[in-house]
DNA sequence: ACTAACATGTAAGCGGTTACATGATTTC
DNA sequence: GAAATCATGTAACCGCTTACATGTTAGT
């Protein structure tokens, strides 16, 4: 599990409430992590009570008030603990792929607009990545010397973008192979 | 949650024991999604129970007897329902990402070795599935016309060959970054 | 008046993992 | 004699999803 693992560093780059984490999971984190804002607040309290992290109460105006958590002693030893033990690569579930192959066993033609709905919300999360790219990283409002924190985050930006390139490039050659089936007789 | 599919598809292709299913997940259906024999066991218990799926006790000499699923009129039934049902892109999970991000908190090059772990197991993923398709789809000993169910089987694993591929560079990118990294004074 | 954004929670259920358990046969 | 393969299960736990719940402020 590494919620609890990709919490810490959310808030070691920048402390915040519970929602502003599920904010964040919607975003920039989320682009490899999701969590909704129930299990965020959930796991925040047990990390609070293992004294993984602090909170401080912040008072607003015109808004209600909030709770900024940020990373305490203990909680950085138990991130530094993880980073430094193996981690087995993780295990792919792709929904549309059984899709795929049951298709042989009913009608393949059908599940061409489905596949084109998935290669549109591809091709819209491209867009967002390389929006977020040009904002942060490579365009010319982005810092120009950039710290080990930054050059990192663009890595992890740049394999999301490599992704849904592939993605977008596979799900070319699944439609081209929807469309040359031929109904047998 | 498509892991009652992914069993119906599989069962399709060809009828077997909860064993063999098991075996079929880690190899050519794990390519896509993963289960263990008691998930396994315990959802096919559950679908003979909802009349999805037929039993048949197999008597074997030298082992223990099986029992073997088969796919009844009603599990083609809701297959074909879920196929043509819209499903939403999944969500990704990457635990490595949240690892290089958090990096940047610890020692960034502690990480390497690490990386380069996860690099052998796609590169050896990827072996594999080249060795599959070579003796599946594209060598000499492949049936060499296809039917529908042969095409699409093909399709899925060019996706697994693209992931593995666009993950290997990926991985490459990450190191040159890791290597890059300048410890600041 | 209504919607969106801000902000934090509880409760039920379930899919899935991990650990434990059994027993035969084949291979080294 | 030990390990691997074949074959099927039970039990405990837990991470996560879905549904429900509440209240304020800002904008249209």
């Amino acid at each position: 599990m590494a919620l609890e693992h990709a919490i810490l560093v959310s808030l070691l780059e920048k402390p915040g409430s519970g929602y502003e984490l599920a904010r964040r999971f919607e975003r920039s984190i989320g682009y490899f992590w999701t969590a909704t804002h129930q299990q965020i607040y959930r796991v925040l309290k047990r990390m609070e009570g293992d004294g993984w992290i602090d909170v401080r109460e912040v008072p607003q105006q015109g808004r209600p008030d909030k709770k900024e958590y940020s990373v305490a002693a203990l909680g950085r030893t138990v991130l530094s603990r993880w980073l430094h033990e193996p981690i087995e690569p993780e295990s792919v579930r792709h929904d549309l792929a059984v899709k795929i192959r049951g298709a042989a066993f009913d009608d393949p033609v059908a599940l061409i607009g489905e596949v084109e709905r998935h290669q549109r919300a591809h091709a819209d999360r491209l867009t967002h990545y390389l929006a977020g790219q040009l904002r942060d990283f490579t365009g010319p409002d982005a810092p120009t010397a950039q710290d080990a924190g930054q050059e990192l985050q663009h890595a992890v930006l740049r394999g999301g973008i490599a992704y849904e390139r592939m993605m977008l490039a596979w799900l070319d050659d699944v439609l081209a192979t929807l469309h040359g089936l031929r109904p047998e007789h």
